[in-house]
DNA sequence: CTAAAACAGGATAAATACAATCTAATTACT
DNA sequence: AGTAATTAGATTGTATTTATCCTGTTTTAG
C-alpha cells in the first residue's frame, strides 16, 4: 500500500520544473543531482513523463526537459497516474478483473469510494502551488 | 499502490465470521473453501488476526475461529492496519523515516491528506453493515 | 490414555514486482 | 565531424509478496 519511489521521483522532477522560468529547458542530471535522485533511473522515469505528454525533451547540446504543459494543469494526481498506470488499490478496481462475487460485493463499493477520496486529494492542488511559484498563493 | 491479496484474505475471512451466530466457531478450514482462498496461506492470516485480538481460536476438535470482538467494532480499515501494519502511502508518512526537506515540503501535507481522506472511508463502514446482519441497515 | 482434529509457529521456497544499472543508439547543436 | 544530451531495450540486483512444509501444542472424542 505505498506509492512507487518512481513516483517520488516523478513529483520531484515535476515539481523542480515547476519552479523554472516558462519555457527553459534543465538537463535531467541537474534534476538528478538538485533532487538527490539517482540519475540513471531518473532517465527512465523521465521518459515516460515525456511519452505521457506532460514534460517536452530536446536531445544534444543546449537540449534538457521542460515542462510540456502549464504547472497549473499539473496535479500530483496525474504525474502518479502516469507513473504507475491507472490506480487500483485492490485488483477489483482495475478494469479487465473479474471476481464472481463482484456484483454483490459490498467491500468493494467501499474500496472504491476510499480510493475515490484519496484521488480527490491528490487532485485538488496543482504545481504551480506547490512549487510556490503562483502569485495568490490561493489560500486554501 | 495497492492493498496486498492477505487483506483481502483477512478481510473476506472476518466478514465470513460476520455473518455467523455470535460465539460460533468455523474451522478455518471452512473459510478457505467457502471463499475460495489458499488453506495454508490463510492459517497465517488467521494468527495474525488472533494475534491482533479481532479473532479467537480455539485448538483441537470442535475447534476453529471466531470474532473476538462484535462485528459492529470492526471496519475495513483496522483489518487493514492488522495485516499490513500502520498504513503509510509514503515512506515519510510512517514513524521514524527522516527525510532532509521534510519541513519545507509541500508534497507531504497533500500525500497526508490523501491518506487520511482513504482511511476515513475504510473506516466508515462495520462488518455488522457489510454482512448484512444488522436489523436497521443504518441509512447512509 | 490414546488418537485424531484443529490451530501455532518457524523455516523455506517460489513468484512478482521494484529499483537500479548497463550498453548502444539517436538526435541536435556547434 | 565532434560533443553533449536524450532514447531504448536488456539486464541485473533486491525486496516484497505469496505460498507451502514440517513439527509442535492443545483439545476432545472414544
Ligand atoms: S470479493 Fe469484493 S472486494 Fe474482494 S475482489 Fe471480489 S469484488 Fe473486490
Ligand atoms: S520530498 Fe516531501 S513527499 Fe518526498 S519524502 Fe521528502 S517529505 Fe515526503
Amino acid at each position: 500500500m505505498q506509492l512507487t519511489r518512481q513516483s517520488e521521483y516523478a513529483i520531484r522532477t515535476i515539481l523542480e520544473l515547476s519552479s523554472l522560468p516558462e519555457g527553459e529547458f534543465i538537463q535531467s542530471r541537474t534534476v538528478s543531482v538538485r533532487q538527490e535522485l539517482p540519475e540513471r533511473f531518473l532517465n527512465k522515469t523521465v521518459q515516460i513523463l515525456a511519452r505521457a505528454g506532460l514534460v517536452e525533451t530536446r536531445r544534444g547540446m543546449q537540449g534538457g526537459i521542460r515542462l510540456a504543459v502549464k504547472p497549473e494543469a499539473i496535479t500530483i494526481a496525474d504525474v502518479v497516474g502516469v507513473v504507475e498506470g491507472k490506480i487500483a488499490i485492490n485488483p477489483c478496481l482495475a478494469d479487465g478483473y473479474h471476481c464472481a462475487n463482484r456484483s454483490e460485493c459490498r467491500v468493494r463499493g467501499i474500496l472504491n469510494r476510499a480510493q475515490e477520496a484519496m484521488l480527490a486529494e491528490l487532485g485538488r492542488e496543482n504545481f504551480a502551488g506547490l512549487a510556490g511559484n503562483d502569485i495568490a498563493e490561493e489560500a486554501v
